[in-house]
DNA sequence: CGACATGTTGAACCTCATCAACCGACGTGG
DNA sequence: CCACGTCGGTTGATGAGGTTCAACATGTCG
């Protein structure tokens, strides 16, 4: 569980970032990247680590380099659900506040480049750029929030977990855009636990875990190795998830 | 679909509008006011009738001056689900993006300031005082949003109802912040049918009106008139929506 | 007054949670 | 090197909470 911190990120180089061009940064321009860069502050966290405490003051907000951060929020009796999966480039915490009403916790190795959020929103103050890209992005998250409403509030325990597939498999062509990718079929990898997946779906790890051997028996999805599967018939598995099939190509 | 116009709202005169102080509009200054005026559109809608539909290019956002908009996604085969309430001074639409993946829909009777979204985003563009209170109250939905997905994913049947008649009470309190309250119970009106109630927390009508008998037999509510309810205490409801007591004393 | 929408109540059914046993992988220590 | 405990995942049996279907009550508007 003891972190290996290794130096992924180097904090005097923004422009080198693996997350450079994409999320918040990519609408950083030189002058407001090396403003950033000066405040910027590179973190590792080992899985299962807390990164936010609900409702507990944090000093600081983050981009996800690497890694999975999950955001729960918890009921007094223990209940919790997950409410957001943030992969790399994706920001973590909240700016414009002192506490939070959601915790973030490592669900994976994790490193995070850390802002101190005072600065942080001074920044964003002084150049337009930014503010707006924070903007949309946050919008982008609130649409995101409410699509997943309508498949907690909705969907039958199959369609959550081809839904989830689905996000993955959507996340995976994102990330590797340029990479060969649309010839062979996509394979996606599965980033966390069955107990994390059961709390984003708002269900249990039992049943997680019937529905995925389901659509492995009826060949919906292959096993390629341990933690990556490939979807022969994307439209199938769309299909499932109850959606149309996707206009992506 | 043609709204029925009925100038309730005198477009020349933001300033003496029910919602001046709140919302978006208390934030803009008496020039950015002004300038919002100039492109400012009262528009009725009866109830039920569509306000924006998911995935049609809309070229107007707005402010809810009276009345409640449901926001809602719909599945392929039908299943539908309200991801969100708006009430007055709330924000109708999605701004910087051409069409939206949720359809507004009057929940009652309605009334609308609409603003022409390019008209709308330039103004926001030129007063970051405005734009940065759009970013704080999308903030704002964002945690809200994720607050749902926790009842959603996680709550009984009497947790959720409970939650919503909560959720009155405290928009109730807001609205009527400066009134008599404190004093006496609580009073919350009942502003949607038990459709739109049902298709907010992701269950059906029977399951809704078994749980508000529930608690109307058991005292947590008592029935005022036909469309309000009063609240002898508030601690009890707000333990059965299963929170910790409201601290807003 | 009758028709239609909205809300309530009852009974049967079904999906998924719960409880429990089991499996394989892994790490530790004897 | 193997026994052992632990942890994540799988599979099975059972039952409860909520959906579904159906009937009925109430309210509203022509």
């Amino acid at each position: 569980m003891s972190g290996i911190v290794t130096p992924l990120v180097d904090p005097t180089h923004c422009e080198t970032c693996t997350i450079r061009h994409r999320g918040l940064c990519s609408a950083a321009s030189p002058e407001a990247l090396a403003e950033l860069n000066r405040i910027a502050n590179p973190h590792h966290y080992a899985a299962a680590q807390t990164i936010i405490s609900e409702d507990v003051p944090v000093d600081f907000v983050a981009n996800v380099v690497s890694g999975i951060v999950k955001l729960t929020k918890t009921m007094p009796d223990g209940r919790q659900q997950i409410v957001g999966l943030l992969f790399p480039s994706d920001f973590v915490g909240r700016a414009f506040a002192k506490s939070w009403a959601f915790s973030a916790e490592a669900a994976s190795d994790v490193e995070l480049c850390c802002l101190n959020r005072k600065a942080f929103e001074a920044i964003v103050g002084r150049y337009p750029d930014l503010k707006q890209q924070l903007l949309l992005s946050t919008l982008d998250e609130l649409d995101a929030a409410r699509e997943w409403m309508l498949l907690l509030g909705c969907k039958s325990a199959e369609e959550k977990v081809a839904s989830f597939l689905m996000l993955l498999v959507r996340r995976s062509i994102n990330a590797g855009c340029g990479q060969e990718a649309q010839s062979a079929d996509p394979i996606f990898e599965l980033p966390v636990n069955r107990a994390d997946i059961a709390g984003y779906l708002g269900m249990t790890v039992e049943t997680v875990s019937r529905q995925i051997s389901h659509l492995k028996a009826d060949g919906t999805i292959k096993l390629v190795d341990i933690r990556h599967y490939s979807v022969p018939d994307l439209n199938r598995l769309a299909g499932l998830a109850g959606q149309e099939p996707p206009v992506w190509a």
